[in-house]
DNA sequence: AGGTATGATTAGGA
DNA sequence: TCCTAATCATACCT
């Protein structure tokens, strides 16, 4: 179970000393797995480093808390011993209840601590499944990408990798917006067909520029640009794909 | 408030 | 593994 894994992963189940390492090497895993929402994730990460910190933070002061308190029944201990004779066994038995105590202490803090994780964990995937719009010039960046490869929208892992960094996206959220790009558009070619013409047309309007600058450096008039003149209607294979 | 748009998720196929 | 198609859940618009 990937969330258990996650939980020992963390060092929070494990509150033995060393425990340094053990968040070294729960940030080594963290980090690799180099999947979607990394913004988010470095966030998420940094709360629970912060819960983990705090986690250690709080055990330390019990520990010390436990040890004052330890020497302190001692000294009282040795204070009585004066008037009355008090066993050695008398003394551990003493010391094992101080320390049972603690340790229950300890307990509840692991717990909370668990707990806390368990929250932060759940909150974390709540935001990921909530929606959010992407940016106007995300959308305005992907359509244009669509909509000059038409006749084949399916960008390739590197082209997906571009478009994420340019829009400022996940590479999966590239192939999302692509798969349902592709499907709506499919599905109502007639309603996309003022916002495929507006893209044509900027598309030709960059190509126009570009071609005009080759004109201007090789003197030749014969730009061949992509897509320019019409729209490519869409044409679709025996398998539904878009061709 | 209700309808639509849109990003994410899921099931199933090649 | 990447795709389509259906669907979900929420954002956004009126």
């Amino acid at each position: 179970m990937r969330l258990d894994n996650m939980l020992l992963a963390e060092g929070v189940a494990g509150p033995e000393k060393g425990g340094g390492s053990a968040a070294a090497a729960a940030a080594a895993a963290a980090a690799g797995s180099p999947t979607d929402n990394s913004i988010e994730h470095s966030d998420y990460r940094a709360k629970l480093s912060q819960i983990r910190q705090i986690y250690h933070t709080e055990l330390e002061k019990y520990e010390q808390a436990c040890n004052e308190f330890t020497t302190h029944v001692m000294n009282l201990l040795r204070e009585q011993s004066r008037t009355r004779p008090i066993s050695p066994k008398e003394i551990e038995r003493m010391v094992s209840i101080i320390h049972r105590k603690f340790s229950s202490i300890q307990m509840q803090l692991k717990q909370s601590t668990c707990e806390a994780v368990m929250i932060l964990r759940s909150r974390f995937l709540d935001a990921r499944r909530k929606r959010r719009n992407f940016s106007k010039q995300a959308t305005e960046i992907l359509n244009e990408y669509f909509y000059s490869h038409l006749s084949n929208p399916y960008p390739s892992e590197e082209a997906k990798e571009e478009l994420a960094k340019k829009c400022s996206i996940t590479v999966s959220q590239v192939s999302n917006w692509f798969g349902n790009k592709r499907i709506r558009y499919k599905k109502n070619i007639g309603k996309f067909q003022e916002e495929a013409n507006l893209y044509a047309a900027k598309t030709a309007v960059t190509a126009a520029h570009a071609a005009a600058a080759a004109v201007q450096n090789s003197q030749t008039n014969s730009p061949t640009t992509p897509n320019s003149g019409g729209y490519p209607a869409p044409c679709y294979q025996s398998d539904g794909r878009i061709q």
